[in-house]
DNA sequence: GTTCTGACTGACTGGTCAGTCAGAACATTT
DNA sequence: AAATGTTCTGACTGACCAGTCAGTCAGAAC
């Protein structure tokens, strides 16, 4: 029973500590947003005095990071959990795309907070983003290209092709978050691949 | 040469150091996002005195809601414009399509401002939206609509099809944005029309 | 030349809030 | 039960900034 056997019952409780705080901070900042969500208002939603907050995290913005990396991680994770053992490119897109629409149903504060605004620390978010959300792009990216060396997709710009639909996605998203959430958001996922793969002319 | 003579002289000036204004906010607040951006920092780029903003708007937020009125009503207007002598659906989708397009590259602050965060005061902003972008987007859904009545397009949701349209669109500007802006935005327009109308899937 | 007007200015106020730190509370060891 | 270590707390501070308003002054009116 030395430090060695104790530190892993410590790290627990602190693991948890910084996970309330994380909570409380998304539940805050997706409804006020960083500038106008206070510290305040977290350690009220997290029942903790200030201070704490500071033991965990070192700065606001800090804290806005990690909530940020918690959601990114997640997305990225849940995504390639579901995807892996897919061999189809044209399937792995597809269920991609469902389990990103439904980790945002489920996860929806989390697509408040991603939407927000960054730029007065743009360059911290950034490397953020182009670590994780950017990866996930550029994922998407590699699996375009394969089908279109495949032979199964046409050659498009993988990065243009990429992007534009993760935009597609992500618009359906905030429609739906708008919409007061009154509908399936996976089922969603239909209209995305029939435009996406086959586009919305009727050949004549 | 009664007031009814003086006035015009007055409105002009006026209206002068109203866009004065806007386009100083436009400059700071797509730089820092509205929270970071201090009335001081848009007085020092518009080169005038503090209390002069507040002749010409109530309050910050008002101030913030011109640039979007300004922008938003710019936008509509140019597609209107460019759009409404073509008959052909289609062909009215592409124009429209590129007019928005290059009215971002010309107006590249503009969609700063426009990706900002909100919530804080999302219900006055929500007014602005509902009245102008959404209206844009509605526009938008209805062409689509007539294109499926015609008989030319899929019958697909015209609201999601219009927001996924235009959310391909954003995130392409987006992207461009991010890449220092080092190719042409319009060209960006074919990659739009061939993945939404055609899809990118090659027929076997 | 004198009076009047109102656009303009910027020092000031009141309020907000991120971050600090001294001490309370709790846990662990001796 | 005392000593030592650790975590938590919230009152406090200092910086910041939106919005105000008393005063200035250029030019219009007479």
């Amino acid at each position: 029973m030395e430090t060695t056997d104790r530190k892993p019952v410590q790290t627990k409780t602190a693991d948890a500590r910084k996970e309330l705080i994380l909570q409380a901070a998304l539940e805050v900042f997706s409804k006020k947003g960083f500038y106008a969500a206070s510290i305040d208002d977290i350690i009220a939603v997290a029942g903790i005095g200030k201070g704490t907050v500071y033991r965990y995290f070192d700065s606001k913005q800090a804290l806005f990071l990690g909530v940020l990396e918690w959601g990114v991680t997640n997305l990225k994770e849940a995504i390639l959990a579901k995807t892996k053992n897919i061999e189809n490119i044209i399937e792995k897109l597809r269920i991609g795309i469902i389990t990103h629409l439904s980790f945002f149903e489920k996860h929806r504060n989390f697509y408040r907070v991603l939407i927000q605004e960054i730029s007065p620390f743009r360059e911290n978010v950034e490397k953020k983003f182009k670590e994780k959300y950017l990866i996930h792009l550029q994922l998407l990216e590699k699996q375009l290209q394969q089908g279109m060396e495949q032979g199964l997709l046409k050659k498009i710009n993988p990065g243009s092709a990429a992007q534009a639909l993760l935009g597609m996605t992500n618009a359906l998203i905030y429609k739906w978050l708008m919409s007061n959430e009154d509908y399936s958001l996976q089922k969603e996922a239909d209209v995305i691949m029939e435009i996406f793969f086959k586009g919305i002319l009727i050949e004549s």
